[in-house]
DNA sequence: GCGTACGATTGCATCCGTGCACTGAAAATA
DNA sequence: TATTTTCAGTGCACGGATGCAATCGTACGC
């Protein structure tokens, strides 16, 4: 083990080093930081020579990080987060939050828990933007795609500090036109399902677990469209409960199923979720938001 | 709202503002951080003029922090944190962890998971110093408390990040020399549990609504003396499959009991886990402890 | 091929923050 | 009550970091 100096870089250390990592020019991250791009340059030297090894590749294209540098980064990101969630203690408006908060979530749960929760939101925080995806994959949410996701998993997430909302149960349903009182068992029926869009959604794989030979009539590409598609009368499928009191004419075919049951989780990161903004958000999604 | 100047605090002003909260005098603070009281002094004085209010009280004994310098700290504390994780990257070992991580848990998930995993992890990384505190009681893990807890809990934790490790099974259980292969029904039996200082646990939740008429012939504080007590002949009990499977000679009655599943977690903060000492540690337990 | 623009460096004057030495006052201790 | 310790707060000289402006090197457009 070599006795090398240990220096231990400051924040402004750190905040120089992010902000050439971000620009790649001394130019640009000294306009960003607000200083000289002499100041930066001299700067890095200090900082290279003190930890006793070169942090970027110069090039002619301009700062190229290394390794160490890049790994420094990911920690510098949690400083500036953590500084900025200090700076908005300190906002006049306190109570108010403004900025972007960038949220992803399920086409299914933004239509039905998200959107209505929106106005209330909106109206509260007029300075606040909302910037939503909805996709169907499960994103590995990093700080890079979005501040908060309303996903639903059976497992906990790792590294992201989540809530618990509630859980979803999901029953068979069929349209009271179609189904009328009938007792038929639930095979006898035609069937609606995701497509391949969504082979591992928790309904299809009960279904391939318990009703294995049964062949689904009708394919679509999201658990909305099943519940239209059943809505119309077009065949009967597992669907979340909470989708289903949305539409008129459904008569629930069975309790609820336990392996279909999955946790609805609210996450935010661990790093953001001091700012106001984000964290504004969160309450109130966790607030308005339940499930039983 | 008044057009306030809006000074972005910096880490230092953050830096220094903790360590005058924590000394609570100029001098203490000034040694704490390696400069002269008089720099402080005047630190502070900048500070109260820039932000434009009062942060600390000035008293006979020293400062006094007011309410904004006490919400600032809580904010500077997770700077603090997130700078010692980037120092860490910098230390030459590496991969060596050093410096003391406090884990707490239950006494019984202590003797059956955390010790047997302890031996490789400090054998690892001599350097490390671990301090673990038993206590059956749900304290709220704050950053004063504990670095890392390992509990039991049906809902998931919330402010904590954390890793589901696995799902705690619980069976009825009793000693074969006591049950022999007998077919009695369970409330034939004598039974042991836990007394009143764990009134919640699920084990006494189960019990109490699906045999409300019985009382237990043995009371004991501590789960594991109701598996040792069970071990003894003293009586059956529901017990925890992982702590059966330590004793000798016991018999399951029953099949798991989904009642009285919990989820085991293990919890870290968010702004601490970065820190390589904690990272270790977590990481191993991690990996080690697994539970089906 | 020449000029232009952009980016990395360097020299120099300036200024802010700092340490050191000191004062004054209030506790703590004898 | 006398003495010592321990604070907060001040004057002064120094040094390092900064901004400005000038220089150099290289890519790119005409």
């Amino acid at each position: 083990m070599i006795a090398r100096t240990q220096y231990k870089p400051t924040a402004d250390d750190l905040a120089l080093l992010l902000a050439l990592i971000r620009t790649g020019t001394l130019a640009e991250a000294a306009q960003r930081l607000g200083v000289d791009s002499s100041t930066v340059f001299r700067a890095v030297q200090r900082l290279e020579k003190r930890i006793g090894q070169r942090l970027f590749e110069r090039t002619r294209r301009g700062y190229l990080p290394g390794e160490l540098a890049s790994a420094l980064g990911t920690h510098a990101e949690r400083v500036e987060a953590a500084l900025e969630g200090a700076r908005g203690e300190l906002q006049c408006g306190s109570e108010e939050a403004s900025g972007l908060v960038r949220v992803t979530t399920t086409d299914t749960f933004l239509q039905a828990l998200v959107l209505p929760a929106l106005q209330p939101l909106l109206a509260a925080h007029p300075q606040l933007r909302v910037d939503i995806t909805a996709t169907n994959e499960m994103v590995s949410l990093t700080r890079r795609d979005a501040d908060i996701a309303l996903r639903a998993t059976k497992r906990a997430p790792e590294h992201l500090v989540g809530r618990q909302l509630g859980t979803v149960q999901v029953m068979m349903y069929g349209a009271t036109r179609l189904v009328g009182r009938s007792r038929k068992p639930l095979d006898a029926w035609r069937w609606v399902a995701p497509d391949e869009g969504l082979p591992e959604h928790p309904t299809v794989r009960w279904r391939r677990k318990f009703y294995p030979k049964l062949s689904p009539a009708l394919l679509v590409n999201s658990i909305g469209a099943v519940a239209d598609a059943v809505e119309q009368g077009l065949g009967i499928a597992p669907l979340p409960v909470f989708l289903a009191q949305q539409r008129q004419g459904l008569r629930a075919l069975s309790e609820p199923i336990p392996e279909c049951e999955t946790d609805l989780w609210l996450l935010t990161h661990p790093e953001s979720r001091h700012l106001r903004r984000i964290a504004a958000v969160a309450e109130h999604f966790a607030k308005t938001i339940q499930l039983p």
